[in-house]
DNA sequence: TTTTATTTTCAATAATTATTGAAAGTTTAG
DNA sequence: CTAAACTTTCAATAATTATTGAAAATAAAA
């Protein structure tokens, strides 16, 4: 396969499989395309190489910058403004982990400690508190769980944990 | 808080969360409902309850059986069908887990290994093929992760994280 | 300051995804 | 077998989400 070819698919298969993950397909692009490429891109390079438009470029890049997965980079004698992916792919993950946790799993937590203040103590009351509960704490040990793998690091956890597990 | 007042609000809560993490709504909510539920539904139940027509009911409720987090279930002395959702969250998780491991992790690697084979040894095409190899890697280890805890116990698995990270 | 380059916003529109509902298909009862 | 009960499918449509592009805002240069 020629790199070109190999690139292009990289990019459309990212962006296509970010679609069925619920993330913004173009997000998904521009990130792909900084991950791989070997200097700092403008908005123009970007608008240019995935061909769409300047709005759209605009947004998705803050959205990668708000993930903490995408920096603004200077360059000197030039106004405008370049960006960079993060290489690092441990920390891209621990990135993501991080974020997922925040927008997916927090608002799970305070949304059903919100509902477990119900009065009556019917039976049906009861099995739907227990729900609540045991989602709560299913919900909690993984948040823990992550926690600490953010924390970790790559193969020291990876170590750890099939050491943990053989049995 | 009263109980139907709180079984809305967790039914309404957890379809717009589900929204926000690319999970069809109506799923979400139908999943949610058969959660809270002391009794097996049937289509017209979810249909009165949830305001929604039988085609959206039948299709998500295969797709929650798809997903193996919802079960048909006979009733005696009834022609139609019933449905019941696994209550034991820990299973639930596992259950999730193993699903989204199968639907997003695993078609990465496929992806990640077809576009190993680029000819070209050029310093662009090599650091090109060093970021499909650390996305490989990093991508590799969460799924063998993910494999561990599938299979673990709920507490033995999160006092060992504990103990394992308890420095 | 004014001019020019660049970024941001956002209403309009396009593209995608979800939902309806009625027809077709299936299964069970009589 | 036929009729009735029930489920599935899917084209039409509605609802949602993403994208454009030009105007407004901002920042740097002259």
């Amino acid at each position: 396969m020629k790199l070109d070819e190999a690139k292009n698919k990289y990019i459309q298969t990212w962006g296509s499989l970010a679609t069925s993950w619920g993330i913004n397909k173009t997000m998904a692009q521009v990130h792909a395309l900084l991950l791989i490429s070997t200097k700092p891109l403008s908005a123009e390079d970007i608008m240019e190489t995935l061909q769409i438009s300047r709005g759209n470029v605009n947004m998705n890049v803050r959205a990668l910058i708000d993930w903490g997965i995408v920096q603004k980079e200077l360059v000197i004698g030039e106004r405008k403004e370049f960006f960079v992916a993060n290489k690092d792919m441990w920390e891209l993950f621990k990135q993501i982990t991080k974020e997922r946790k925040k927008r997916e799993i927090e608002p799970v937590l305070k949304i059903l400690a919100d509902l477990q203040i119900v009065e009556e103590t019917t039976d049906e009351a009861t099995a739907f508190k227990k729900v609540l509960n045991d989602l709560s704490k299913v919900t909690t040990t993984v948040n823990g769980i992550l926690d600490k793998a953010i924390k970790a690091d790559e193969h020291w956890l990876l170590s750890n944990f099939t050491k943990m597990v053989k049995k």
